[in-house]
DNA sequence: CTGAAAGCGCTTACAG
DNA sequence: CTGAAAGCGCTTACAG
């Protein structure tokens, strides 16, 4: 195939580069004869602009990164997947494309120079990303730099425009769930906690106190425990208080519907049965929890709205409009038969 | 910040752009000394040199497309996200990165000129794609003009070494999933086809028909339904057989999993019982396959090493290595509960 | 070992 | 309405 460019698209067309290029961007200043004339000679020539001489010529990419940050193998875990195809999803039907990146470590030594190439570079014009610690320095200096980034359970730390951070309601979320338990008459509630340095870790916890406050309960130290969003630290956590305390909690509030998959593992491996011995609650509507024996009870969450919301938000951005501060979003009880009266 | 260039570099390192894109680039021909300096410059002033000059100057993008065709919410079906998250890994783990693009209706007015866009504008190097129809015009297209892709479930139609395909052995593991069936007594077996325009589609029903012959099995027309890979045609086929035919067939081979819970779903409605009055094995090893009443019989598929394949492949052929014809991916039969001996 | 210069292919003020 | 020209920021033969 020869080569084809504007310039011979040009001189095909009778006109001058500048001319075929005010046809490419749609200006309005080409009579229709010029640019039907151009148009025919693009189509029959089959001629597409080459991106990478628009883009320095000052046009955007047309592109945004997502960056997922996550050390497990994220193509098994459903929300993970469910997350990145929503970001796609919905770039795509704003005109946008992704470029997918997987971090494992960002603390491994090429991570954050990877990262930051890829924003230097101007290989893209923004970024989402997805599993990144609070207080990631990282963001702060991308941030600082100019970069227009989004961030998914991440606490807005800066005051900038440029920093663009959805959440659920975890706090309320959190204590609704814990109220459903209190609802079933338990008092005696314990917690497996999420990762703690993630924005949703840290006000679930924050939700499940505050609950137990707001009724008189008592929070034992013992009866907190997990730490991580998987279900292996909801299977250590829950032999741990279940071995550690003398007398043994009616309900879990687990911190994501992991978590509980990991302590019903444990409860069952310890003979001890859900929901008649011990009531237990999760957060997210996992797609397998409904397949759960008993079928977990959960706070389902909008993972689609929010992704949608959040990539829509970061292209508004980067086409200079201004967003407004996002609420956080509400949690929804899906009550089925992992907790009961007692 | 101050725009930072080459030139920029160039100077405050006392030497030329020439050799600042020599030290870029990893040239052998630059003293350590000089090496040195100019990185040290790179690094003090936070200077990357700019994807777009560079691949305006020749160098190549480090970017492969993955364009999902799914009319589909693809982030509702665990299959299309693993097979996603898959080849953003296996490409990750390669040092390229994954634009992602998803195309709901290939016919679509705008759809195959995007499409076409993405490789002319030399947004990247090569591409994958997923859910194309066999014969489908565009790859043809794309393959003859030399651009370098892989595909998943295509059959390879033109002898060009820059067209990659990659299948399971769909006849082969058909016929054993059959000759489970048949192994187990059974004699008068249905079908559940998939998308026959799809190779996984056609090849599944050869290795059914290949089976059922070489058994000396009657195939009958009114025990032939389905013809797309969800639960609605399996669902949809499951009644058709069912009430079209005088008697009733004693299993059913389900050209995938998802194919097969649309059977067993129209079996419960029609008050007919798995395993104890039909029995049914699928294709493919779906995540919620071990969770259905009965746990699905089925084939399992490594989607894992074929998507980490495909990648590589297309990733070695951008750099001109030579790709050696892959063979056809073994299934491996998992025998749980929905399948009985009769 | 190293620099000057050409080339990659666009867009957009500027001037008319 | 339209063209000539500058500018974007690299890489790579070429010559020394």
């Amino acid at each position: 195939m020869t080569k084809i460019n504007s310039a011979e698209i040009a001189k095909l067309a009778g006109v001058s580069r500048s001319t075929v290029s005010r046809v490419i961007n749609n200006y309005h200043n080409v009579p229709p004869e010029t640019k039907e004339k151009v148009l025919r000679v693009i189509k029959d020539y089959n001629y597409y602009p080459k991106l990478h001489a628009q883009v320095m010529a000052g046009k955007k990419t047309g592109t945004i990164v997502l960056c997922i940050v996550d050390d497990g193998n994220i193509s098994n875990d459903s929300t993970s997947n469910f997350l990145i195809t929503r970001v796609i999803e919905s770039a795509a039907s704003a005109g946008y494309y992704v470029l997918t990146v997987v971090i494992r470590d960002i603390n491994e030594a090429g991570a954050k120079t990877q990262i930051r190439e890829i924003f230097h570079q101007k290989r893209v014009d923004g970024g989402i990303f997805i599993g990144v610690d609070l207080q990631e320095p990282l963001i702060a200096e991308l941030i600082t730099e100019g970069f227009i980034i989004g961030l998914f359970d991440y606490e807005k730390n800066i005051d900038a425009p440029n920093l663009l951070t959805y959440n659920f309601d975890d706090v309320n979320g959190s204590s609704v769930a814990v109220e459903h338990l209190i609802e079933l008459n338990h008092k005696d509630i314990a917690i497996l906690t999420g990762n703690m340095k993630r924005f949703s870790g840290m006000k679930r916890f924050e939700g499940y106190k505050e609950a137990m406050k707001k009724h008189g309960l008592q929070i034992r130290e013992n009866w907190i425990a997990g730490g991580d969003f998987n279900s292996k630290a909801g299977y250590e956590g829950t032999k741990q208080i279940i071995q550690s305390a003398t007398n043994i909690p009616t309900a879990i509030f687990a911190s994501n519907d992991s978590v509980a998959f990991g302590a019903m593992k444990a409860l069952g491996e310890m003979g001890l049965k859900v929901p008649e011995d011990i009531s237990i609650i999760g957060v997210d509507d996992h797609l397998l929890s409904p397949f759960q024996k008993p079928a977990l009870t959960t706070m389902r969450v909008d993972f689609n709205t929010m992704m949608q919301n959040l990539t829509f938000d970061v292209i508004r951005s980067i086409n200079d409009e201004t967003i407004e501060e996002p609420k956080l979003t509400n949690m929804e009880l899906v009550v089925r038969e992992s907790c009961r009266k007692i």
